[in-house]
RNA sequence: GGCUCUGUAGCUCAGUUGGUAGAGCGAACGACUGAAAAUCGUUAGGUCCGCGGAUCGAUGCCGCGCGGAGCCA
């Protein structure tokens, strides 16, 4: 059995280049690695330029994992993922191979790296519950979950329609007690080296914006335009990717080129500001600043650190 | 050159019949258990264009500047 991977932090931090890196190192030490994407955008056939996709070529040789799975029609959900990403790393685990997590997408890592099942949902409950909200609005529907749970509806704000309609749905169908909130510290599925790359705001605001701008030019739009016809618009998942939305109101005439630029650039810095949140609580993350020069040999020398310790179990 | 409108938070704008100001967006920070690139919370930002005047008191009234927009010559 070998030993769990991980490497997280914001969008643009280079995790996905790192991985490769880690991966080859391994390699090159004689082991074997393949790389588990966990960005969930990532999972969408004919999505590469907005999310940054690594082609053919950037992988160099490595196996990837999870990539190009979905059609833009379809749902992504944490919970799918964690029943596909477990099997496949328990599968690589018992061939020898080291399995690298890579992804920003928060609850998706925390999904495979976190012990907890997500309680079962109801389509049908959920609609009703939907138009319940849309009808009476959230703290109708806050006051509703306190007396079915009022624990669970302390910790959720009486605003936030989306997380009420879940909690309902949840307590309803269970029939008990909903926590709401995440443990203090993480329940790990299995051990795990997490390597977090950070990068400080404002270089990586400038980053994101220098990117953003870049993958307009390198044809986000004409990528968007060939989605069309596959129903990126009607995808629940993939239609409200940042980048993509805003290359369709581009298409659309809503926004201008610039406009859609710019609108990408700050959800994009926004949405790495709620990474970092999120991340920043995960008390096993060994952090690194992706920015500095020695920034694989440190990585690698904790890398290999980790794996000539005690085998697990 | 004349007339009219206009200048309030980083942006777009409310507002105070004169008692030193607000909303949305943005920003920073945070929450997060089957849409999470989602959904939401908290906080910080303002010599109310400048100078002078009347007033107990001006961002508001008056005058003079400066900047912007429109109309007429």
């Amino acid at each position: 059995m070998t030993k769990l991977i991980a490497v997280v932090g914001p969008t643009g931090s280079g995790k996905s280049d790192l991985g490769i890196a880690l991966a080859q190192h391994i390699i090159d030490s004689g082991g074997k690695a393949e790389i588990i994407n966990a960005d969930s955008m990532q999972f969408y056939r004919g999505m590469n330029i907005g999310t940054a996709k690594l082609n053919v070529e950037q992988r160099q040789g490595i196996k990837h994992h999870c990539l190009d799975f979905l059609d833009v029609t379809q749902e992504s959900t944490a919970a799918e993922f964690q029943k596909l990403a477990r099997p496949l790393i328990e599968g690589l685990q018992a061939e020898g191979i080291t399995p690298i997590l890579v992804g920003g997408s928060m609850l998706y890592v925390a999904a495979v790296l976190n012990n907890f099942d997500f309680p079962a949902r109801d389509e049908v409950l959920r609609a009703e519950l939907e138009a319940e909200l849309i009808e009476v609005g959230p703290n109708a529907m806050h006051r509703k979950l306190s007396a079915l749970d009022a624990t669970a509806a302390s910790r959720i704000d009486p605003q936030n329609g989306r997380r009420i309609v879940r909690a309902i749905e949840i307590v309803t169908i269970t029939g008990e007690p909903f926590a709401a909130a995440l443990p203090e510290v993480p329940d790990s599925w299995q051990p795990v080296l997490e390597i977090g790359l950070q990068v400080e705001r404002p270089a990586l605001v400038q980053r994101l914006a220098l990117r953003a701008s870049r993958m307009f030019d390198a044809g986000l739009i004409e990528e968007v335009r060939e989605l069309i016809p596959l129903g990126i618009r009607t995808g629940k998942t993939a239609s409200q990717a940042i980048g993509y939305a805003q290359a369709l109101g581009a298409i659309d005439g809503r926004l201008s080129l610039q406009q859609a630029v710019d609108e990408t650039s700050s959800l994009t810095a926004r949405y790495a500001r709620r990474q970092m949140s999120w991340f920043r609580r995960d008390t096993r993350i060994h952090w690194h600043d992706a920015l500095a020069a020695d920034l694989t040999t440190d990585v690698f020398k904790e890398v290999r650190a980790y794996l000539d310790s005690a085998p697990k179990q």
